[in-house]
Order: C-alpha cells, then structure tokens, then sequence
DNA sequence: AAGGCAAATGCAAATGTTTGCATTTATCTC
DNA sequence: GAGATAAATGCAAACATTTGCATTTGCCTT
C-alpha cells in the first residue's frame, strides 16, 4: 500500500474511523518513508499544522500497529520505530546496536517449532528480533581514531 | 546456584565490587525463590531494613543479568521480572498474556538459522518469547460468569 | 594500616510510553 | 439531515526504567 486512499479503505474496512489526525498521520509515514520514531512523526505533523497530542500519536500507532497497517520495531536503545507494513507479511528483524539500521529476516522461529513445546498455549505471539553489529560499525569500530 | 557464598564468589570472579547491597539484593532473590520485580526486591530488601535506592536496585539487576547470573524476562504488560539462573544456560521464555506465568523454552532460534541470513551482522543477540493464554486461562475465559 | 582509584551509590530529574477521565468526533440509524 | 452511540482525542498524571553528577565504598598497592 502507498497511496492514501488505499491505507485510508483498508483502515475502515477494519472497523477504524477515518479521523483528521489519523489521515495525517498516515500521510506523514507515506511522507518519511522508512523508520520513523512517535517524537519524529508528532515532530513532522506538528511542523505541517496539524495541532495532535503525543497521547493521540502513541494510540493511533499502537492500533495501527494492530491491525496490521504497521510494523513496530523496538531498538536496542529501547525506543519504538515504526514503518508502514509492506506486502511481506510477518516477519522480523535484524537491527544494528550502533547505527541502529533495521533490515528485514524472512526466519520466523514459531513456524519452526514443535507444536508440543507450546504446552497447549493459544493466540501464540512471536516476538523476535536479533540485535548485533552490522558491517559498517563493525569497521568504523577498528579505524584508529574511532569512538 | 543455590547459596549465597557460590553466588558471591561468582560476582567476584566477574570482578564485580562485593557490596552490603549486592550481597542483601542475592538473598533477596534466594528468599523469593522465583520471578520479582524491580519493584518487589526493592520492597523486600526495604522490609528487612536495608535502605537502598530504587535505581540502586536497576543497576545491580542489570548488572547481574549481563554476568549471567540472572535471568530476565519482560512480561506482556512490560514489566520486568528477575530470577536466580539456573544451569541449563542460555534459552528463552513462554508468558502468559492474563496470569504472567512463565515457562522456559529449550528452543533458540538463533542455532537453527542460516549463517547468512545474518548478513554479517557480529556479536548477535537473540531476543525471543512467546506470548500466548495458557491452558488454565483458556479455561477460566470459557467459564460463563468469568470476567 | 594508609592512600589511591575505579566501581558503586543516592538523589533528583529525565526518559519514552501508557492511562483515566471528561469532552469531542465520526459514523450509523432513523 | 437530526440524533444516538461508540470510538477517538486532549490533558494531566502516572508508569517502569534510565541517567548525570556528586559522594561514598570496596579493594588493590604500597
């Protein structure tokens, strides 16, 4: 999905109502394209005059999140990224300690286990993400002069 | 481990500080025998009046968990809990999303993944739980007065 | 035992995020 | 189109957790 109208159709379509701030908020991650942060999105819809609590950010994320519109991401300095979901489906993430660059893995751990090892469980979530050094740090880290 | 001067004796091996407080926070762990809180050690530790400070409490968990001398658990309403480790070394954990009770994993997905799905990414840790209503919760949602 | 150094601590303030509650808004039904 | 209803919002306060900085403490060397 990359036009408003589609994201907008399948929002109501899951029962959600078009709000003002929820159409901005949607035009806003169109907008930035890739990761964005609630600060870095209430920072940009502020910056285009539309006046929304962070309150109002945080919840439309979260229920965006949870209808499958978003995908949310939490780095390894404990702040949540958000990016709207592409066609992929589910699945998870490789995210740099650094640089904090996210990249997409097709693993999914619960599609591989033994349906025993769940002890009866139900309405099973998998969270799961990898967090390591990619390539570029891991270089930046050796020069001599680095930080 | 399951005495205070085996777990003290591995904190000084790591060439951790043996303080008056990390020594009360162990027992504190070995008297609660299973999953606490940040917020039910301090209250513990309080109760036997020994004064110490909450991010007191913060530091010393988190410095224990990365010796590998604790376990630690984010819960589906995102608090942390805390336990003496056992042996069985490095695994990951099944929560329930009502009662918060926690059953260990043998399964790491990390062991089972392709090398190159890694894309180089170094040092990798793997953060994996799984989310899911136990069969005792299913039971009590069944129930026609439950809440 | 005395002195020095790094690690640990107390305190207060800040972090990102969530929540309770009163008010507003979008959508459905007539 | 008017009115009803549930969902969405603003606001302020709360949440668990982290952090910066000055002070204290444990431990190593002499």
């Amino acid at each position: 999905m990359t036009d408003l109208a589609e994201l907008e159709q399948f929002l109501t379509g899951k029962g959600c109502k078009l709000t003002r701030h929820r159409r901005v908020i949607l035009q806003a991650l169109l907008d930035l394209a890739g990761w964005s942060s609630a600060r870095e999105i209430h920072t940009y819809v502020l910056a285009r005059n539309h006046k929304v609590n962070f309150s109002t950010i945080y919840r439309n994320l979260d229920a965006l999140t949870s209808i499958g519109l978003l995908c949310r991401v939490e780095r390894a300095d404990a702040i949540s990224y958000y990016t709207l979901n592409q066609a992929s489906g589910h699945h998870h993430h490789l995210i740099c300690k650094s640089c904090h660059r996210i990249s997409e893995l097709e693993f999914c751990p619960l599609t591989q286990m033994d349906p025993q090892t769940l002890q009866n469980f139900t309405e099973v979530e998998c969270k799961f993400d990898l967090y390591g050094f990619c390539r570029d740090c891991q270089e930046k880290a050796q020069e001599p002069n680095a930080d």
